[in-house]
DNA sequence: CCTAATTCCTCTAGCGACTGGAGGTTCAAG
DNA sequence: CTTGAACCTCCAGTCGCTAGAGGAATTAGG
């Protein structure tokens, strides 16, 4: 099952066509060999490596971070210290994110519960933003 | 209180001085006027809109609302209803963003407990970013 | 009043991770 | 063999800043 094109790779990968392009310029993804005319013919190990990388970047990780991880997947008799600090990093930064989140989503609630849907003078939404002092949290 | 240099600016306004002249050249900030030699001088109304900004942005809201929320504090009879949309439609991204990590959190938390903290081949972080079926939900 | 340190100026380029368009070529189905 | 879809490269734009070079203005101390 090798001669995939681009598009077909793109649909198998759910990641789109110029972003495979993309990822072949930074380096991310090799170059495959080209078809007598010039186009770009991939086989299954491209699928894999771009499904690896596509779930990675739904999980949140940087590209930096997946290089890494896909350099340590070449080398499977290394210990997996690495790539277990790189998820741990991720996901304490995806809770501090949501932490931020959770902040940001009280004073929006706070914000649109006390619209008094008048006029702009009188509006919570313009008055909460101009003063920051009406805030509860800080964020 | 007015002659208020950008670097003090920057101080009052907890926003970076490149930040604050990057904002005047795509015409969120008003351009100040300037001293004899060239240097801008601002008054307590900047320092105002400054910190409205910042707080829109600390509450995630992009440039472009922010503009427009900006528009219609200008027009206090107006009424609010425009602003209300603005600020209820950053409320639903923001518990979208919070849902889709909360899901991403579990994956994660999932990966990092099942690493058996031995070699890469058997390592689960490596293993459930390869295979996309390990995972529990989608995201 | 003079000097030295600090702050300010403009301009340009870069970040991350793509996304889109123009203008042209190749491929695959009928 | 024709036609239309998919492909190619190159360049520019997105968002919201951030950083650096190279030089001018300001301010605090002596």
């Amino acid at each position: 099952m090798s001669d995939i094109s681009i598009g077909k790779l793109a649909a198998l990968s759910g990641v789109k066509v110029p972003t495979i392009r993309y990822y072949e310029t930074i380096g991310m993804l090799d170059a495959p060999p080209r078809s007598p005319g010039g186009q770009r013919r991939y086989d299954e190990s491209h699928l894999e490596r771009l499904r690896f990388i596509r779930h990675g970047r739904d999980l949140g990780f940087g590209l930096d971070d997946l290089r890494a991880l896909q350099d340590l997947s070449a080398r499977p008799d290394r210990s997996c210290e690495a790539a277990d600090g790189i998820a741990r990093r991720q996901l304490a930064e995806v809770e501090r994110r949501i932490a931020g989140l959770e902040a940001v989503r009280k004073e929006l609630i706070r914000m649109v519960e006390r619209c008094s849907h008048g006029v702009v003078d009188e509006c919570r939404v313009i008055q909460t933003l101009s003063d920051h002092a009406l805030c509860h949290g800080e964020h």
